[in-house]
RNA sequence: GGGUCCGUAGCUCAGUUGGAUAGAGCACCUGGCUUCGAACCAGGUGGUCGGGGGUUCGAGUCCCUCCGGGCCCGCCA
């Protein structure tokens, strides 16, 4: 409809042009876009106020001049010019028609485009360490990442999912090693804890599956596990320093075989518990990508070798480094250690090498805001690999903080008593939690607050939204024990008699679902399809409730349309709520 | 100190890439259920858009500056 406006005005100004014989080769841009108030139509122009001047005329006499020669249009009921010069179009009564056809034909596809084969995008995001639970700061990268997928996919653009799990480097050491303390413990042979292990109970719970399927296979004496440590930081010492120490004994007791037989069972434990909790969060992936494989596969010793190659390297101190600063970032980073030890970041650098080694045409991170730092790094890398850092796209989620009793609630990982993504989803469900979490633009802090999510009343504006849709469906219910009927060609037939103001506000709603799919997925902004639900559920209750108007009449044509644009809502209501991962119930 | 995100009604937040008289929800006040679901609706009160400059036909939006807050700044991951 925009493209269409926007070839009439141009149309128009071309045929202006023309008659004043103006000297101008290009029309320079001017936009149509939707009005804020509906006194102003559907949709305005500013090129009066953008042109005048090149036209050498006043605005509103432009746009006079414009609406002189636009060409006649079925779509456009009325225009007007108001302001200082815009240009507002209202549309037909038959084109919102239309649109009220066009979502009972298209149904669930209703506001997706055709995808594109051209495109693939892959987008990552929760990402989170395989060293605990997912908390509920996760909770939002992982409602915002899967509504992200859902929408780029509904507007034309192929997406794969994927998490990156860190199944490879010193933090899984910590945690197998945390394992494997806990599990003497429970063995009666207990060894002081470091500062720095993993405290949570599900470090026990991992430790008693060991128990329970090894028996004493990984027993050994407390003095032979302790003697000679460094001292801890709790003692005066450095905690990186001793956990160091700590998990060189662990391997040297047990063996490295030994010590990865814990060592996988603590990833494959909570890995799994992660998996679990997506799944039951309604977020699904189409991969699970694997850290250590970067490393096994030698694609970390590629990526390395492709930038020594391009001349991007150099060693200084013992540690190689790459040169970051030739494209943009603000240092020079290590990418191998001086213990030769490669560090996170030259797995990173593989990893991007790989996804577009795999064919993907651009690569979407969606990171916790902590991670702007990598921005500017992970950009560097792709422009050093060669690749195009214009297809390396960031997204930073800001914190969420989670609110009780009007307080919140700390979280602090290491100490374990931080709240679960699954503490929240039991509590408040996973359609409060989903809603909640994407309700706000991403860029802002979130304010979770416990009581309203859970509560089943008027102020949750999940149900708000949800009940909109079953509010449609006990119509539908009614209909039946009424002994009336739906014959939706029949109200197809009828739909001139829906004419009232609140009718036609629904359909110019339904409009303007596409749009919406179509903004959020290019603003990367999964919250505009909350409030688009919002304000559609909105309409629909005004209707029902303030219209004074009845939707299941005694007379058949009128009953029969009015239920074809109630479908319709539904309709759509039911397609934005998919994309958000929340259940659009027939009953509550 | 440097970087980055943010500051809009008492509270939580929108604000369509610079447009018209800055909007919702909650809270507060008034009214509406013998009629398709009141988890709803109709209406009202409430603003120096953090402060100050600038850019232009036009600024909550862009630039500068100051104030206030979150986060980051390791040969950790």
């Amino acid at each position: 409809m925009k493209d269409h406006l926007h070839e009439l005005v141009m149309q128009a100004l071309l045929d202006v042009r023309r008659k004043q014989h103006v000297e101008l080769p290009e029309i320079p841009e001017f936009v149509i876009e939707r009005t804020r108030q509906k006194e102003h139509g559907d949709f305005a122009t500013n090129a009066a106020l953008v042109l005048c001047k090149a036209f050498g005329m006043k605005p509103r006499d432009l746009a006079q001049a414009v609406l002189d020669h636009l060409p006649p249009s079925r779509h456009v009921e009325a225009t007007s010019i108001a302001g200082p010069g815009f240009i507002n179009f209202t549309l037909s009564r038959s084109c919102l028609l239309g649109t009220l056809k066009r979502v009972l034909e298209r149904g669930a596809e209703y506001g997706q485009v055709e995808i594109d084969d051209n495109e693939h995008v892959t987008v990552e995001f929760v990402s989170a360490n395989p060293t605990g639970p997912l908390h509920v700061g996760h909770g939002r990268g992982a409602a915002f990442g899967a509504s992200l997928t859902n929408i780029l996919e509904a507007s034309g653009i192929k997406v794969q999912r994927e998490f990156y799990v860190n199944d490879y480097g010193r933090q899984m050491d910590i945690l197998a090693t945390s394992v494997w303390l806990r599990y003497l413990e429970l063995s009666g042979n207990p060894v002081r804890f470091p500062d720095n292990g993993y405290k949570g109970d599900y470090v026990v719970d991992v430790a008693r599956a060991l128990k329970h399927a090894h028996g004493d296979r990984f027993r050994r004496s407390p003095f032979e596990v302790a003697n000679g440590l460094p001292a801890d930081e709790s003692q005066g010492g450095d905690k990186e320093a001793h956990v160091d120490a700590l998990i060189a004994r662990a391997r040297e007791l047990l063996g490295a075989s030994e010590f990865d037989v814990i060592y996988k069972l603590a990833l494959d434990t909570l890995l799994g518990a992660i998996r679990d909790e997506l799944l039951a969060f309604n977020v699904r992936y189409d991969q699970f990508f694997s850290e250590r494989s970067l490393a096994e596969s030698g694609a970390v010793e590629r990526a390395i070798a492709r930038l020594t190659r391009l001349g991007h390297m150099y060693e200084k101190e013992g540690a190689k480094w790459f040169r970051a600063t030739t494209f943009g970032d603000e240092k020079d980073r290590v990418v191998v250690r001086e213990n030769g030890a490669t560090t996170y970041f030259a797995s990173d650098i593989a990893y991007l090498l790989n996804k577009f080694e795999r064919g993907y045409t651009r690569a979407v991170y969606v990171l916790g805001a902590d991670h702007h730092g990598y921005i500017a790094r992970l950009k560097a890398a792709a422009s050093g690999l060669g690749l195009n850092p214009a297809n390396v796209e960031i997204v930073l989620v800001q914190f969420a903080r989670l609110f009780k009793d009007g307080k919140e609630v700390a979280m602090g990982k290491r100490e374990g008593n931080f709240v679960t993504l699954k503490d929240l989803r039991t509590e408040v469900g996973t359609d409060a939690a989903r809603f909640f979490y994407v309700m706000r633009s991403h860029e802002q802090h979130l304010d979770f607050d416990l009581e309203l999510a859970k509560s089943q009343s008027r102020d949750n504006p999940v149900y708000y939204v949800q009940y909109a849709h079953a509010r449609i469906a006990s119509v539908f219910s009614k209909l039946a024990e009424q002994r009336q009927t739906h014959n939706r060609s029949a109200g197809e037939a009828a739909r001139t008699q829906l004419t009232h103001p609140q009718e036609l506000e629904l359909m110019g709603l339904m409009q303007r679902w596409p749009e919406t799919i179509e903004r959020a997925a290019a603003l990367r902004t999964p919250h505009l399809v909350v409030n688009y639900l919002r304000e559609l559920a909105a309409a629909l209750h005004g209707y029902y409730d303030g219209s004074g108007l009845k939707v299941l009449v005694d007379e058949d044509d009128l009953r029969n349309a009015r239920l074809n644009l109630l479908l319709a809502v539904q309709q759509v209501l039911a397609n934005g709520l998919k994309l958000i991962g929340v259940s659009a119930p027939e009953k509550m």
